[in-house]
DNA sequence: TGTACATCAGTGAACGCGCGTTCACTGATGTAC
DNA sequence: TGTACATCAGTGAACGCGCGTTCACTGATGTAC
C-alpha cells in the first residue's frame, strides 16, 4: 500500500463527520454532492471512491450522528446520580441551545420526516439506530418493569423530537418558547411516571439554568 | 369577464388542493411544478399564472392542509360527548391510517421538519396555523385554567406527532406498533392529566377499533 | 339571431442552471533493487 | 543511498437529465352590435 492504511479511511470518516452536520441542517436534499465534498476538504470527484451513491452517505451520516448521540448521553448520564439522569435528558433535548443548532443536533427531528420515505433499506438502517435510542434512555427510568420503561421512553422521544420540530418552527419567539417549556415539563412526567403532566406555567418547571449537553453539541 | 368570474379561482384551489396531498406525500422539494399540475389536469406553463413562485404555493397548500385539518377536526369533536373528545383526538391522530396515510394526513409530521428550514416568512405563515390548531385542542381540554390546557395541548400535539414520525419511519413493524401504542396512552394522559403514563403494554391501551377520523382522511 | 371581435386561462417549446454520476488523468507516496 | 517504477487517493472536465421559470402563442369563451 502507498498511502498509510489508515489514509482513506480517515478521509471517509471525515466526510461522514462533516456531511452529518451540514445534512441535519439543510434535510436530505439539501445540500449537493460537491457541497458535501469541499466541506470535507476535497473536490467532487472523488466521492464515488468512497461511497456507491449519494443515499449511502446519508444513511451512513444519519447513523453516524445516532451513534455519537448515544455515546454522548451514555457518557453524560453514567456520570450522573440517577435520580438526576431523567431531567438531565429532558433539559438538555429540549434546551433552546439544541432548538438553534439542527446541524450538531439529534437526528430525529431534523430528518425523521425525510427518511420516512426513502427506501425501506434506508428506513430499517434508521429504525435499527431509532431502536437502539430508545433502549438507551429506557435503561435510564428506573423502578418499572422493563417493557413499562420502553414505552415510556419510546413515549418520551416521541414527545422530545416533537417538541423540537414545533419549536424550530416557530423559531425563537414566544410560541417557541411556551412549546419548549411545555415539552419539558411532560416529557419529565412521562418518564419519572409522575401525574403531574402539563401544569400551568405561573409554577415555573425548569428552573435551572439548562445545561448545555450531548444533543446540543454533536 | 370572458370565463365565469369563479373559474380561475376554482383552478387554483384544484391545484392548491392536489398539492397539499403530492407535497405531504412526497415532502415539500420532493415534487416538481409539473407534476403538480399534471395531478391538476394542466400543464406546468400555466402555473406563473396562478404563483407567484414554487414556494408560494407550498406555503398555500401547507395553509389548506392545516385549515381542513381544523375544521374536520371541530365538526367530528363538537359531534361528540365531551368525556370522548380527547381520546378521540389521539385515537384518531394515531392510528395506523393515519400512519399510513402521509398525503391526506396532518401536515405537521409531514412537513414540519422541511419548513423548519424555509424562509422566516414561510415559518411565521407556518406557526400560525400551529397555533391555531394548540388553541383547538386546547379548547377540549376542560377543567383546568386556560393556560394549562393551552400548555397540555401544546404537549399532546408535540406527542402526537412526534410519535406518528417515529411509527412512520420504523414502517409498519412491530416496533412501530409499539410506538404507535405508547403514544396513544401516554398523548392520552398528558391531555387528560392522569398520571397513568405509559403502563405496561398488558393492560392494552386503546381497545376499540381505531377509527378512521379527520386526520387521516385529509 | 348571426358574425366579427376581444379576452385571457391554459399550452408547450425553450432557457439556463445545478444536480448526481462518470472517467481519463495527475502526482504524492512508498517499493524494488 | 539513489533511481525507476507501481499504486491509488484525489482532480476536474464532461455527461445527461430534470428542475423552476419565461414567453409567444392558441383557442374556447363571452361581448358588441
Amino acid at each position: 500500500m502507498r498511502y498509510s492504511p489508515e489514509h482513506k479511511a480517515e478521509t471517509h470518516a471525515r466526510i461522514v463527520r462533516k456531511a452529518s452536520v451540514r445534512l441535519r441542517e439543510k434535510g436530505a436534499h439539501g445540500v449537493g454532492v460537491a457541497d458535501l465534498m469541499k466541506e470535507a476538504g476535497l473536490t467532487h470527484g472523488g466521492f464515488y471512491a468512497h461511497f456507491e451513491s449519494r443515499e449511502a452517505l446519508v444513511v451512513e451520516s444519519f447513523g453516524y450522528a445516532i451513534d455519537r448521540a448515544v455515546e454522548r448521553w451514555r457518557k453524560l448520564l453514567d456520570g450522573l446520580p440517577p435520580q438526576k439522569r431523567l431531567a438531565a435528558i429532558v433539559d438538555g433535548y429540549l434546551s433552546p441551545e439544541h432548538r438553534d443548532d439542527v446541524g450538531h443536533g439529534c437526528a430525529i427531528p431534523a430528518l425523521g420526516a425525510e427518511i420516512a420515505r426513502e427506501s425501506a433499506k434506508t428506513r430499517k438502517a434508521f429504525a435499527a439506530k431509532l431502536d437502539e435510542l430508545i433502549d438507551l434512555f429506557a435503561g435510564y427510568i428506573v423502578d418499572v418493569p422493563a417493557k413499562t420503561a420502553r414505552r415510556r421512553s419510546a413515549a418520551m422521544l416521541a414527545t422530545l423530537t416533537g417538541t423540537l420540530v414545533m419549536a424550530r418552527v416557530t423559531g425563537g419567539g414566544e410560541l417557541s418558547d411556551e412549546i419548549l417549556s411545555s415539552g419539558r415539563e411532560v416529557a419529565l412526567a412521562i418518564a419519572t411516571g409522575s401525574g403531574s403532566a402539563a401544569k400551568a406555567p405561573a409554577r415555573a418547571p425548569a428552573k435551572k439554568p439548562v445545561k448545555k449537553t450531548a444533543a446540543a453539541k454533536r
